[in-house]
RNA sequence: GGGCGAUUAGCUCAGUUGGUUAGAGCGUCUGUUUUACACACAGGAUGUCGCAGGUUCGAAUCCUGCAUCGCCCACCA
């Protein structure tokens, strides 16, 4: 125990917790066998990256959870790691070595590995420091990294498996081509943008009927120069006794086929397309269907080349355009420009459109799909909120192919190894081509693959990946028969197709058992995303992102969490703005304070355990507040648990908040001012503020671990050398067990006090005797037990609402006066009373309460109601209507009074 | 084109099986060095719950349509 300060210092605290509970080891998991497991794998951020509201939002509710799992008695791991990032890192690197005046090309690709992993090892994993600061309660001890030795075996030997059993091939295919990072991208990675473009209408002649012409659109003219066909719809008359003939390609000027083909759509434009299959994707399925050539006038980088023509050869693709336009004008062919918007995929890495190009890629068909789709469809896999399961479901039901090679060093090089002097190895020949996790006995005669793996590739293993998969030995020593499946996975929904379907498949697949024992986890939770009070994603380019942990210097790690957890409903995007997290460190010290009164309101009894500090509470001085705070107590517990239950971060931060500051700091702690100078109460008073508060920072813990765990121990809760975070928080059945029963009813009765406390000071502030703390007030009430209510708490009540008496006394008063719950209360002014202002006031009320008699007669007097309604809402209504019209009357005698 | 969210106080948002007079935080106004906390305390003001129908004794909540904003998916050149 120790005493404390004024004011709580985060940071201190924050350092001092997270070095011990390191050092500690308590954040290591353990496979008790004795006890549930519960497992977490962190979404690996990009291990060059800096921490992000994003990650702040995300990496904070799986601490939640973990702490919460300790809590309730599992055995928990959180297992962290990073992700080598593939594109981003490798751009990144090569801008390095750029500078340096230096290029990848010329480093080779050994030289240039060992240049990037120094670099990442210097520049990375200060996003790891960066969540300790958050206070992730990661097992450090497990941190994984996707290039690491013993996990690209994982990576590598998930390929060798799914290739073997015919899941993926290599092949010439239509694929998105990013020209800026000169790899090919898989279809999520394009994102479609709206874009402001041009319609070129052009118009070609037709080689069997000189003079006459096809008119045809297109937003490309730049690729005419590929165009092998022209297409029309077999079912278009206009166009019919043309299939078969030729019309002119203006340049190079050569005769192409005009093809009838369904895909064709008769509404748009002409109704005419011009066919380029090696530059679309539906112009190359046209192609393969009338076994057109295909014709590449593309380099990779996106310009074009000899094949082009010499007027094209070498220009960039989008010169290339305005240049084919005036071309056609100049041949009298273009008919006209229109502005037009369309759809534009662009590359996500790149930020350029990405380019459709046929090529060599490596594909994978993927494994599971069905079982994927069924797994969340039952509800094996549960996702938060539900509605992701439609978007899930979707996506899975029309899945295509995954090109799953990137023409980018930095990654896990495919595990492909060709025979050196083979022209056209043949995939299914061993001969030709070996595919295995170590490759050939004889290297010197095989030449590997020059492509390495999409990163989704890799971190799709990633549940079972960091286990220790697929080696027996360290699965054995990492647990993964105990630890797999994971618990829950907490993700953007962003990367639901990415990442989260994908890992469902791998585990399917790749893991043995029934289906509960493959599938990679139990519950995902989505979270919003964080976005700006604007409503825009964060981005760095805006501005708009705040640093983390520049928020957490000034705040506190805890008010941070707090903030953002207590804004986050379920699902929902997040507005952010600092005052959600001044909102989090105004509880925070709040906290602090009220566990500061406590402390100097008397000694510390025994804290140690539950148990001890019932042992302290003498049941006979129990009173009305006593019962009512553990019933408020136990209802915020309850109501926890049930949020817990359905993933409600928010409801638990509010009930939590409601409890604190209202119930426990705003009423109990006030009340307790005038029990504590009664020496035979006091200690049964201390003993229930220390429970309230023992239980508050448990429930907090998750929320708020750094300041929970300083005052668990300031207050002497706990032992030095254990933590909070292993303290179960539960406690109904113990006070129950120890022989203290909570009268229910008491809660009740303090409802009505604190009306009677507010009416009280509001009629005060009415009446300008706010300031004053020896007002005299006379009560007439209602009946007998509120007038033992009122004498019996008559000194908690006088200190409450600043009073010098309250005198109880009979018949009415000509003074101001207010209804409270328990009768009428009257203000001595001793004859200063403003009847004016008076009567204003009376009247106001008395309107309220006339419109609520109104609709409750009503409501009473319609038979539908009274014959159709459950009872208790009927005896409700009743009961507000007496009530209601008694205090009705009573203002109507008081209006009368000072109207006369 | 298809799907999914959102629309509640000046602002940002809760409101989980339909049920008393719709809540919170911030902001705002009035007061307060009341011996834990001004990151606080007390009191006040502010809402035809996007619009139009429907179901029901009863709708912010369920159904239908519409509007606005946002996101995702989709090969119309």
């Amino acid at each position: 125990m120790s005493e404390i300060s004024k004011a709580y210092n985060p940071s201190e605290v924050e350092d001092k917790w997270y070095k011990e509970w390191v050092e500690s080891g308590c954040f290591k998991g353990e496979a008790d066998k004795s006890r549930e497991a519960y497992s977490i794998v962190i979404p690996p951020p990009n291990v060059t990256g800096v921490l992000t509201m994003g990650h702040v939002l995300n990496n904070t509710i799986q601490d939640i959870l973990i702490r919460r799992a300790r809590q309730k008695g599992k055995s928990a791991i959180w297992i962290p790691g990073t992700d080598h990032a593939g594109v981003a890192t490798q751009a990144k690197v090569d801008a390095y070595l750029r500078k340096q005046g230096k290029s990848a090309k010329e480093l080779g690709r050994e030289k240039f590995m060992e240049v990037a992993k120094e670099w990442r090892d210097k520049h990375g994993g200060i996003i790891i420091e960066q969540l300790k600061k958050l206070g992730a309660s990661c097992d450090w001890s497990r941190l994984v990294h996707t290039l690491d030795d013993d996990y690209a075996r994982g990576v590598l030997t998930a390929f060798v498996h799914l290739f073997k059993n015919g899941y993926i091939y290599r092949g010439k295919r239509m694929v998105n081509w990013c020209p800026k990072g000169l790899t090919a991208l898989s279809d999520e990675e394009v994102i479609m943008r709206p874009q402001k473009s041009k319609l070129y209408k052009m118009k070609y002649e037709i080689v069997e009927k000189p003079g006459q012409f096809l008119e045809i659109s297109t937003t490309r003219p730049e690729t005419i120069m590929g165009d092998t066909a022209v297409a029309v719809n077999p079912n278009d008359e206009r166009y019919r006794d043309l299939i078969g003939k030729h019309c002119w390609r203006p340049f190079p000027r050569a005769e192409i086929v005009i093809v009838g083909d369904e895909s064709v759509d008769m509404e748009f434009g002409t109704g005419v397309l011009k066919v380029t299959p090696a530059h679309d994707p539906v112009d190359f399925e046209i192609g393969q269907r009338h076994g057109l050539p295909v014709i590449d006038v593309m380099n990779p980088d996106g310009t074009l080349n000899e094949l082009a023509g010499p007027d094209f050869a070498g220009m960039d693709r989008f010169k290339a355009r305005n240049a084919a336009a005036k071309k056609l004008e100049e041949l009298g062919l273009l008919v006209a420009v229109e502005d037009y918007e369309n759809n534009v995929g662009y590359s996500e890495r790149g930020d350029v459109p990405i380019e459709p190009r046929l090529s060599d890629q490596w594909f994978m068909r993927y494994p599971k799909v069905d079982e994927a789709r069924e797994v969340v469809a039952s509800g094996k896999i549960k996702f938060w909120p539900s509605r992701w399961e439609k978007t899930y479901d979707h996506w899975l039901e029309g899945i295509r192919d995954w090109c799953i090679s990137r023409q980018i060093w930095w990654g896990h090089r495919i595990p492909v190894w060709y025979r050196k002097g083979v022209e056209h190895p043949h995939l299914d020949n061993p001969e030709e081509v070996h595919v295995s996790v170590d490759g050939p006995s004889d290297p010197e005669n095989w030449v590997q693959d020059e492509d390495s793996l999409d990163t989704w590739a890799s971190s799709w293993i990633w549940p079972f990946g960091v286990m220790g998969w697929p080696d027996k030995e360290k699965e054995a020593e990492l647990n993964l028969d105990y630890f797999y499946p994971t618990s829950d996975l907490v993700t953007g929904p962003d990367i639901i197709f990415f990442w989260v379907a994908r890992m469902i498949m791998a585990g399917l697949e790749f893991m043995p058992g029934d289906c509960a024992r493959r599938i990679p986890f139990k519950n995902v939770y989505f979270t919003g995303i964080i976005r700006d009070m604007q409503g825009r994603k964060m981005s760095k380019s805006l501005g708009n992102s705040p640093d983390p942990l520049d928020i957490i210097a000034r705040y506190g790690a805890d008010g941070l969490r707090f903030g953002v957890m207590n804004c986050a409903a379920q699902g929902q995007d997040i507005l952010f703005d600092e005052q959600r997290v001044e909102l989090g460190r105004n509880f925070c010290n709040k906290l602090w304070n009220a566990c500061r009164f406590r402390q100097m309101s008397g000694d510390m009894g025994d804290n140690s355990s539950l148990k001890a500090i019932v042992n302290r509470i003498d049941v006979s001085k129990l009173d009305a507040d006593d019962h009512a705070i553990l019933a408020n107590l136990e209802k915020c517990a309850r109501q926890i648990e049930k949020d817990y239950a359905g993933y409600q971060f928010n409801s638990i931060t509010q009930n939590i908040y409601s409890f604190f500051w209202n119930d426990f700091c705003g009423w109990y702690l006030e009340v307790s001012k005038a029990r504590l100078s009664d020496e035979s109460a006091k200690a049964t008073v201390l003993a229930v503020q220390d429970l309230c508060i023992r239980q508050t920072l448990l429930m907090l813990h998750p929320f708020t671990p750094f300041i929970s765990e300083e005052l668990w121990h300031s207050l002497g809760y706990g032992k030095e050398g254990s933590y909070i975070q292993n303290e179960c928080p539960d406690f109904e059945n113990a006070l129950g067990s120890l022989g203290l029963k909570i009268d229910e009813n008491a809660a009740a009765e303090i409802e009505k006090l604190k009306d009677f406390v507010s009416k009280a000071r509001a009629l005060k502030a009415q009446t300008k005797m706010a300031t004053k703390r020896d007002a005299k007030f006379q009560f007439i009430a209602s009946d007998k037990s509120s007038a033992d209510s009122v004498s019996q708490n008559s000194d908690k009540l006088k200190k409450l609402i600043g009073a010098e008496s309250i005198d109880l006394i009979e018949n009415s008063l000509d003074a101001p006066v207010v209804l409270t719950e328990l009768g009428a209360l009257y203000i001595d002014m001793s004859g200063a009373v403003d009847a004016k202002a008076e009567i204003e006031r009376l009247e106001k009320e008395k309107q309220k309460f006339e419109a609520f008699v109104k609709s409750t007669q009503a409501r009473l007097n319609n038979e539908a109601f009274t014959s159709k309604a459950p009872a208790n809402i009927i005896e409700g209504a009743k009961k507000q209507l007496a009530d209601t019209q008694a205090k009705l009357e009573e203002i109507e005698k008081l209006l009368k009074t000072y109207k006369a």
